[in-house]
RNA sequence: GCGGCUGUAGCUCAGUGGAUAGAGCAUCUGUCUUCGGAACAGAGGGUCGGGGGUUCGAAUCCCUCCAGCCGUACCA
């Protein structure tokens, strides 16, 4: 049975039996045609779809491509879903059916939730980690569009038919960490009185100062060592734990939930994934001791340099850490699909972790690193780089306090992750056109009231037969519908969750429009709950639908359809 | 220096091989005595950073130049 995620695929065919047709006929050489010539016209008065296929087969067939175009389209079957093709220059052009148009109110209705859902990730195994910012310090901004797309691909990948893991990497070891400690240390030392400076290199921020009261409060001075001693290794631990727990009520409050806090400190105990990769990469003689550390010859393989992955005083880097990570995602948990989500100031690490992955066994091309650029927080046109009230950076927390987490998941995600964008803080809060979240959000409250309304006057969907449902702007509503199943393939194919918002915002403009229409034409009978009752019921139908579809891709992007606002 | 990202309407940005390059906002003109006006319809507005190339066809691919941002650690 075709429906909206198998029309495109379902035209493709019926353009090359065409072919075959005509080429049995005559009226074509016998060439190879291209198949995935069908694609949305850009202007929708050239129907819903169109193949290019005359096009790519004008210079083998020795004949102007739209003579092609009109054979093909001669032999082109008759065929439920679609009217029968027309011939625009060389393009053939298909409108679907109303009928399937039509048809597509009940599957949504029938499917729910799942009518968009497709099968391009089914059987596979996808994990998706994001913002994984060090534990040294509180979530900022740009953390925040990094969980924004990395939770919204995760979601687009699942309804893709990828069973998806979501995973958070802590950098709990590590030279930053040392220097966290050491700062910790420094604060927790102050409130004894001690002369202790924060370490030029350290954490400047206050934040520090009040994660040392904390632990003060619940521990007193029971880390207090002797002037001068270093700082004792289980305050740097608790610290990083308080830490970790500060950023996950952070995202809790995002509304991102991980399935996994991956530890980088456990990637060096027990059947350690660090001493696993480094004999593989010495058994393939990819390690070179030289200046007293231990160099990946990354340089064979095309880096431009190679790197260390054991500096001289025998402590492992990031790098080596990243190596047996990686190495953990793609042989030891065998993900079919990795996906790393990373800001952009961490672009000169790709291809070198591409590379290492490839070097242990993984498969490099399965491994996709996301960047987005960086976020700049603005009023109106002013930039604001502190935040009044700590004058420190500002916190995700201090951002989803002052707009909510709907509004700025939607601008994070609105702008495509490669582009700087910036974030414009009195428009996120502003309730009126202007500001796109609640556009779309309107339209679900309102779709949710037209129904409530409908049923305080004893109407409901059920029963309804949208055969009625034959107005253009009914059907223009229902197409738009029908296009989420291919926004969720573009997003899990492309990794460009931006897309997500821009249907939103499209589909929502297709249901004013259509409730609008009613109201224009005055003409009562054109309303969804009218006189007759049976007209009644069928639009109430799409109404259910289309509340179904724009809730669906409001869940995908993680941000609240509400019933009422 | 080398490398990456970006450059599209006044502003913020979609569009990465197809038809006359789009959306939102802003501006202007209208609609409806509102099943929720947080609405709708229409108009004006473009050397797609410049130049060259590939192609039946280029904002999209290649080369080159320019501008902005970021990277180029035994930091992460």
């Amino acid at each position: 049975m075709v429906d909206a995620r198998s029309v495109r695929p379902h035209i493709d065919a019926l353009i090359e039996d065409a072919v075959r047709a005509a080429v049995a006929a005559g009226e074509l050489p016998d060439v190879a045609a291209p198949g995935a010539t069908v694609e949305r016209p850009k202007d929708s008065t050239n129907g819903d779809f169109a193949s290019t296929l005359a096009m790519r087969l004008g210079r083998a067939a020795m004949r102007p491509a739209p003579e092609i175009a009109a054979v093909i389209a001669r032999h082109v079957a008759s065929d439920p879903a679609v009217d029968p093709p027309t011939i625009s220059g060389a393009f053939i052009n298909f409108r679907l059916s109303d009928r399937f148009v039509q048809s597509e109110v009940e599957r949504c209705i029938a499917e729910g939730a799942a009518f968009a859902d497709i099968t391009v990730g089914a059987g596979k195994r996808a994990q998706v980690e994001f913002v994984s910012a060090n534990p040294t310090g509180p979530l900022h901004v740009g953390n925040g569009r990094g969980a924004a797309i990395g939770d919204a691909l995760a979601s687009a990948l699942q309804a893709a038919g990828y069973a998806v893991e979501r995973e958070y990497y802590v950098n709990d070891a590590g030279t930053q960490t040392d220097t966290f400690g050491e700062t910790l240390y420094a604060r927790y030392q102050q409130l004894f009185g001690r002369e202790a400076p924060v370490p030029a290199d350290g954490y400047p921020g206050q934040y520090m100062a009040g994660l040392a009261e904390e632990i003060k409060q619940e521990a007193g001075d029971r880390f207090l060592r002797d002037e001068g001693e270093p700082c004792p290794p289980a305050l740097a631990q608790l610290g990083i734990e308080l830490m970790v727990r500060h950023i996950r009520r952070t995202l809790d409050a995002f509304g991102v939930h991980y399935d996994r806090w991956f530890s980088e400190r456990s990637l060096y105990e027990g059947e350690s994934g660090f001493d696993t990769v480094m004999g593989l990469l010495r058994e393939k003689g990819y390690l070179a001791e030289r200046e007293g550390a231990t160099w990946f010859t990354s340089s064979d393989l095309g880096e431009g340099k190679d790197n260390v992955v054991i500096r001289s005083d025998g402590r492992p880097t990031y790098y080596a850490s990243d190596i047996a990570y990686h190495y953990d995602k793609f042989i030891r948990r065998g993900f079919d699909l990795v996906i790393d989500v990373w800001g952009a100031d961490h672009h000169g690490h790709v291809s070198r972790v591409k590379t290492a992955t490839g070097a242990v066994g993984g498969d490099g091309d399965a491994l996709h690193i996301l960047l987005y650029q960086l976020v700049t927080l603005k009023r109106g046109s002013e930039v604001v780089k502190l935040s009044k009230r700590s004058g420190e950076i500002i916190t995700l927390d201090e951002l989803i306090e002052e707009v909510g987490r709907d509004a700025a998941r939607f601008f994070f995600l609105l702008r495509s992750p490669g582009s700087q964008m910036d974030f414009d803080l009195d428009l996120a809060v502003k309730q009126s056109s202007e500001n796109p979240v609640f556009y779309v959000q309107y339209a679900h409250a309102r779709l949710a009231s037209i129904l409530d309304r409908a049923k305080e006057q004893g109407l409901t969907p059920d029963g309804g037969d949208v055969a009625l449902l034959t107005q253009p702007h009914e059907l223009a509503l229902i197409r738009e519908m029908m296009r989420l199943p291919e926004i969720i393939e573009t997003v899990a194919n492309t990794f460009e969750p931006q897309h997500l918002p821009h249907y939103a915002m499209a589909l929502a403009t297709a249901f004013h429009t259509f409730n609008d229409a009613f109201k224009q034409q005055d003409d009562s009978s054109l309303k969804v709950i009218t006189d007759n009752a049976e007209l009644s019921r069928a639009r109430l139908r799409l109404v259910l639908a289309a509340k179904i579809a724009l809730a669906r891709v409001l869940d995908v992007m993680g941000v609240d359809a509400p019933e009422r606002m």
